[in-house]
DNA sequence: CAAATTATGTTATATTGTTACATTGTTGTG
DNA sequence: CACAACAATGTAACAATATAACATAATTTG
């Protein structure tokens, strides 16, 4: 198992189980299931899904992992240094399964617009486009 | 049961079921999950799961109905004449439930921009902001 | 009408997520 | 150190969401 050190965006220390789900995820190539982590991890020990689903919630709090609503899956953050990014895009490729996470400025602002507009108060927003990568566009 | 017309969008001509599916929607003030629509329609001759998940695959195909992905829940599509609107965002508040639709072209033009940026071909954009609504904020 | 297609019915099952409660571990304070 | 308070973990049962597989009925089309 690899040892990783996760303390980047928040500050903060991760428990063993909490640990053990952010490995893996850092590891996966692409989204991983709930019931997917947890079976990875039944050779640490983990018996029932709430040991991932506890852990998640608290990686999702610290920021560290994103969930992606339209997949029911999570992914570890791929962007090492941040905090203040509120608004996050994923693309999501419906042939590969790559997803791809984006932080665009604009689109920020637009979605602040869009609430301000309205008088809504957004406490997080989700933004996922699915379709065809451009690998699979080639293809 | 109230007898509606439901051809605007797409001119389809709608089933049984998705008539029935799309008036359950339509009379709802919120997003309803597919077992609520089960429930409801018990007294029609539902049974099953499948029977709503058929129609609501149907009637998001068509336009008339849209799926919250944060929430697993369905909504009758609130724009009326509607027919070129490819980027939809959603505001759901967090404390009463209200759901509104909203249609911003640029937002679509921002989210196009990143898709390009990135070579993605979008099929499907998902954007759900969740907060709290302006009269909730009030109250 | 017959063939092809689409919609429906029904049962069982898969997948995702939560409730409730007991136990263990960690942290801060006198 | 001891002990209280709190956070994390373990475990079992279950709730909510969604799909597979297969049979039948209705509708459309040649």
């Amino acid at each position: 198992m690899s040892t990783r050190i996760h303390q980047d965006h928040s500050g903060e220390r991760l428990t063993k189980n909490q640990t053990l789900v952010m490995d893996a995820l850092a590891d996966a190539k692409g989204p991983l299931g709930a019931y997917t982590i947890l079976d990875q991890l039944r050779d640490n020990g983990f018996r029932a899904p709430l040991q991932v689903y506890r852990a998640l919630d608290k990686l999702v709090e610290f920021g560290l992992v994103h969930k992606l609503e339209s997949l029911n899956a999570f992914v570890a953050c791929s962007h090492p240094g941040c905090e203040g990014h509120e608004s996050i895009a994923f693309t999501i490729c419906e042939k590969c399964g790559r997803v791809t996470e984006i932080t665009d400025d604009s689109l920020t602002r637009q979605l602040k617009l869009i609430a301000n507009k309205t008088s809504f108060s957004p406490t997080k927003s989700i933004v996922e486009l699915r379709g065809i990568c451009s690998s699979c566009q080639a293809a």
